[in-house]
RNA sequence: CGCGGGGUGGAGCAGUCAGGUAGCUCGUCGGGCUCAUAACCCGAAGGUCACAGGUUCAAAUCCUGUCCCCGCAA
């Protein structure tokens, strides 16, 4: 069974770790080191670090259509190419050369949020299940033939970092479960592919900055959706005192009197800070000042003195 | 050298600009009150003010260098 593996981030990174020690990598591919994080320092991709610390093959590679060396080892293809989390779209002749195709591990119920940022949207959306799909590539993005799905049911409390590390060990489970039952013919014969119901299809757009900055004058619901949306990354804020104090976690209170001035700090429920918004409040669990580390909502409001009845 | 914020008893902060006895809200420990408590009252311990050097009668505070943490941007 041979098998390649190209990815860059770190959902891709995640499904390699999980995949690893059940699949044999031929060839695992990534991009350059980006200059990226504070000081512009010049770091390796997730991939890579994950595929040195296991030992695997690990090359570099720019614009695939300009990288001759791989291009030549089609000639003599693996069975199977894995594409997750890739910052190229892979074309012809890559998307059938192997002979099962290149199949992606994509973390949403196929064809629900298509796109750059399946998890975010669906918890932004307030969805009750998510899950993680297997499908094989074509052309069009995220809209080939499904070989597997597993789902997630979703609660108010599940955060995006949560979600995609369930959903990268998931995803891995079934590639490795369906990529086994391929190669060693165990669903030989019938067509183990299933096209996309394409009607039905709904788009994960990725997330844009301005996209970060909630508001209290908006649903409590809403505002917590959001901030655990984007908790993974870049984490939601609000504009306070000049700077960003970013809300990386929250609890809606169903305190319904809505009487109270949005932003206004109404109490304390066991001297976490909850705020009001348009429909209901948020006590704030963790939160985080430009330029301080992350505190409990709790640490944070002792530490500015923060009472009841201050506005944010 | 991309821009910027920060390091002060165990936690979070004020004090730094205008050098002059280490402060606040908590936590911890002891005692009290209470049917009881994360409540309240009284008391105590705990800090080389990140590190090094310099200026000064005197440095958390001013100057120089180093280490560490973090936000933005890409």
């Amino acid at each position: 069974m041979r098998i390649w593996f190209f990815g860059s981030g770190g959902f891709a990174a995640r499904c390699l770790a999980f995949m690893a020690p059940e699949l044999h990598f031929e060839r695992v591919v990534t991009g350059f080191p980006t200059r990226s994080g504070r000081g512009l320092k010049e770091r390796p991709l997730p991939v890579e670090e994950i595929a040195l610390s296991l030992g695997l093959p690990l090359e570099r590679t720019g614009p695939l259509s300009e990288n001759e060396p791989l291009l030549r080892a089609l000639s003599d293809p693996p069975d199977v190419i894995f594409v997750v989390d890739f910052a190229q779209k892979i074309r012809e002749p890559f998307l059938s050369a192997p002979q099962n195709g290149c199949l992606n591990i994509h973390p949403s119920l196929l064809p629900k949020w298509r796109g750059a940022a399946p998890v975010a949207r669906s918890l932004m959306n307030g969805d009750s299940e998510t899950g993680v799909t297997i499908f094989r590539l074509v052309e069009q993005m995220d809209a080939g033939p499904i070989l597997l799905r597993k789902s997630l049911p979703l609660s108010l409390e599940n955060t995006s970092g949560e979600v995609m590390e369930l959903l990268s060990e998931y995803g891995a489970q079934i590639a490795v479960y369906g990529v086994k039952s391929i190669l060693e013919g165990t669903i030989k014969g019938t067509n183990p592919f299933q096209e996309q119901d394409h009607a039905s299809a709904t788009y994960a757009p990725k997330i844009e900055k301005s996209e970060a900055e909630v508001s209290w004058n908006r649903p409590a619901l809403e505002v917590h959706n959001l901030i655990r949306a984007l908790s993974l990354s870049p984490g939601a804020f609000v504009p306070w005192r000049g700077r960003r104090l970013k809300l990386w976690k929250a609890h809606p209170v169903s305190d319904g009197s809505a009487l109270q001035t949005p932003g206004q700090v109404i109490g304390f429920e066991e001297r976490f800070p909850v705020v009001a918004c348009t429909e209901g409040a948020l006590r704030l669990e963790v939160v985080q000042q430009e330029g301080k580390r992350a505190l409990s909502g709790a640490e944070w409001a002792r530490g500015i003195r923060l009472k009841e009845g201050d506005a944010l």
